[in-house]
DNA sequence: GTCATCATGTAAGCCGTTACATGATTGC
DNA sequence: GCAATCATGTAACGGCTTACATGATGAC
């Protein structure tokens, strides 16, 4: 997953460890972020697999931020060391390579099941094309099925075993229906995702527009309300 | 989690390996399910740390099922084996102990933050004082808002930084959307479990009977819809 | 008699976390 | 000068996955 995340943060754009770091919790979330000693040895990885190599004579893809001077000084100074100092910890400025992004490819649609990569897949799936798109979504939906029918027939079978130990307590019950009912939702905005998807594949002549793509961007409405 | 998990499981009562693996499948769900490579491993730290207990001539807590036919092949296997066989791959039954018990309170209440884990947390909440139940939920409700701030100000920083390059595409939007909601609801969650917890804890001397705790089982109007 | 299931483990390798080390630059 | 931030790494450790090994039993 964190190989998911590098790759696809930087086919955004190349830019440094530091930044790609941050990047990529805004991406999965502060809670489980990536630490420097998975990033870089991940980043070393990527590297001798060819699918990442590293700029070393360019600005930064990243425009510093007005707000934060470091940045702009730690740019300085990587320009600056030509003076004299080797400057050993200067920026790595990483950049994807073809190889790179068709590895991106193969990552982004393999149906691994998991909660959290399914996200990040989502988050980076504008890299796909959009037959590889749909069957991302329709993968998810199946796996979510799936799911449900397993929930199902353990739910039927404990019916058959009636041993009072293993009946569910009110907070197993609540959390069992909070569940269903998320992914009941995450069911309709894979449904909305995948009627935009095929919308944009086989446009009807007239009355469909871009914008119906963005139904799906607002399920409750508004996103500050 | 693991670990959570095998000592929430066993406080439902004592049973073996095999049937261990299945309990914590049907509690986490069938993706991540754990292998028995990680499986033993982790009951043996916990008996070297004196958690469980190897319970070597009880009957299993669990109640084979009937329609296996081969579970009670298997306990007779193990009756029968002192007949001459020193059957080596007995069923070896774990069960909690006291330091277990404590050991798993403490992990109940640990702050953690992942999204799977508190899933765990809650499916065991029962075993839980009423009072750390609610700084449990009360957590995770600060957890849920702290991550709201994060994104808000991580949305306010991207406003002032207008390069073309960053902002969120389509699909980044939508699934930062439906996150968005998939938050919102589980606070509406935690604040019917927190409402019902308070309301056990301090009851109006009127018109409040266990039923309203069953308010928060049926977010949806019902689980088979 | 063979296959599936039950049942328990071990070994290798990967990957991630934590802690530590280094060093430049800015701001006070 | 000193703290904080930027920036990149290394080393130790632990845990999880995968694959392998073993062996009993029931069903067909």
């Amino acid at each position: 997953m964190l190989e998911t995340a590098i790759l696809g943060v930087l086919s955004d754009g190349s830019l440094h460890g530091y930044e790609l770091k941050k990047r990529i919790t805004d991406v999965i979330g502060p809670w489980s972020s990536v630490s420097f000693g998975s990033l870089y040895p991940a980043l070393s990885r990527l590297e001798r697999a060819g699918h990442v190599v590293v700029d070393d004579a360019v600005a930064p893809a990243a425009p510093p931020m007005p707000s934060l001077g470091a940045e702009v000084a730690a740019f300085r100074a990587r320009t600056r060391s030509r003076s004299g100092s080797p400057s050993p910890r200067a920026r790595k400025v990483y950049s994807i390579t073809d190889g790179g992004s068709s590895r991106l490819a193969d990552l982004l649609d393999d149906p691994d099941g998991d909660d959290r990569s399914f996200a990040v897949r989502v988050a980076f799936c504008r890299h796909l094309s959009p037959e590889r798109r749909i069957s991302l979504f329709e993968a998810r939906l199946r796996s979510l099925d799936h799911m449900a029918d397993e929930r199902r027939g353990r739910t039927a079978r404990r019916g058959a075993a009636p041993c009072p130990t293993d009946e569910l307590d009110r907070y197993r019950r609540s959390l069992v229906a909070f569940q269903n009912e998320r992914a009941q939702r995450e069911r309709a905005w894979l449904e909305e995702l995948l009627m935009s998807e095929r919308a944009a594949l086989h446009p009807a002549p007239d009355s469909l527009d871009p914008a119906v793509a963005d139904v799906a961007a607002s399920p409750s409405g508004g996103t500050s309300t």
